[in-house]
DNA sequence: ATTGACATTGAACATGCGTTCAACGAGCTT
DNA sequence: AAGCTCGTTGAACGCATGTTCAATGTCAAT
């Protein structure tokens, strides 16, 4: 039964949301033009009048996830007054594993999305923002490491030792989400401490669980 | 013009070659019955007469690609007598950093069979198994490190450390992959260096404050 | 030579997909 | 009321895919 219902700002966002769902649901390979309709209860049809096309459907969605409470959401910290520069990075790292790990159906649809940024360019792109982005949430912290020992890190970026703790961290997302009996995110947080931190010194003591 | 062959061992091992070249130019969302039967020369009925479906054939050639010439192929690593164990450590993620960053092609689709195992059980397994391998591979060196510091890697195990190796190697791959030009993995490796190597030389002393 | 096992083919089938489109009707303007 | 705009539908098209199968030719054994 045709007829004019919702705005178009309207429909592209009950589109989208149930595209999210979908995808949540069954990921990227479950995620057709007809069962997106379907979830959001309009025809195959409607969509294509939103969307120029499924291509398109999937680009808006990666864009919608990347603003909606995604990932890079909460990424403005501040560092406790009086902390190390270490800590403070350190700290970070292992807020944002635990909020990754948190979160696995929506990881799983980006490693989707990011396979599929391997052949897409314009996804590739977005995927790279967000990556850059989210990268860069640890450039202040990395900035004060490097500040404090400019000899130990000579020759270093702030955007090195930042690439490094997003490397970490993807890195940890990737063997907890095929592995989670087997690899402990918890564990591995622990022994990057007892990499980093030099030795048992005076001021940072820390008790290994 | 039907007639035997080839024996079906034979056979067999032509088509899996064939998929792998299909898949390392096209990944797998190029892999079709169709693809990899032209690309052997037979036809498709052949395929399907020699694999079961083609998720036996998905199955086989990601099995046929972990033994033929990947990443598991040389871990075997000696360590030159008189090398710390931490620097044996990163000189074996180095090199395999090194190592993989070659490979593109080969880790483009292991990352396309990771993203299948998500989903699909045996695959699953057998990702599984290789990443263990892969993270098994540092754990010689890992051991020597908690070895010659017990208490500063307290309640770790040489697992732990060996899983955050394997850690940010994925993660590096997973950054390089898609944005060679912002990512540099010998910054990344120096950053490694700076950051778990403490100070010049000296033996247990610094103080980070 | 005959037979039988079997590798091999080509065509066909069924399915699911993205996409198109003529028809329709709700709201707005006149 | 009449007409226009445009959101909306349902059916259909075209295509690619995985899969099946009867037919066929080759080889080894008899």
């Amino acid at each position: 039964m045709p007829g004019r219902k919702a705005p178009e700002s309207v429909r592209r966002d009950e589109i989208l949301s149930a595209a999210y769902r979908v995808a949540a649901r069954d990921r990227l390979g479950g995620l057709t033009i007809r069962a997106v309709a379907s979830e959001a209860g309009v025809s195959a049809g409607l969509l294509l009048f939103h969307f120029e096309s499924k291509d398109g459907l999937l680009v808006d969605l990666l864009d919608w996830m990347l603003s909606h409470t995604i990932v890079a959401g909460e990424l403005h910290r501040r560092p406790p007054a009086g902390t190390p520069p270490i800590a403070w990075l350190l700290a970070m790292v292992e807020r944002d594993l635990a909020h990754l790990l948190k979160q696995r159906e929506r990881v799983e649809l980006f490693y989707d999305y990011w396979v599929l940024g391997t052949r897409h360019p314009v996804i590739r792109r977005l995927i790279r923002r967000a990556l850059h982005r989210y990268r860069d949430a640890f450039r202040p912290a990395a900035q004060a490491i490097i500040a404090e020992h400019p000899e130990r890190y000579a020759g270093l970026s702030a955007d090195d030792l930042a690439g490094v703790c997003a490397a970490f961290i993807e890195g940890c997302a990737t063997q907890t989400i095929l592995d989670p009996s087997r690899f402990d995110a918890v564990r591995a947080m622990a022994t990057l401490h007892a990499l980093v931190v030099p030795s048992p010194s005076s001021s940072v003591s820390e008790l290994p669980l």
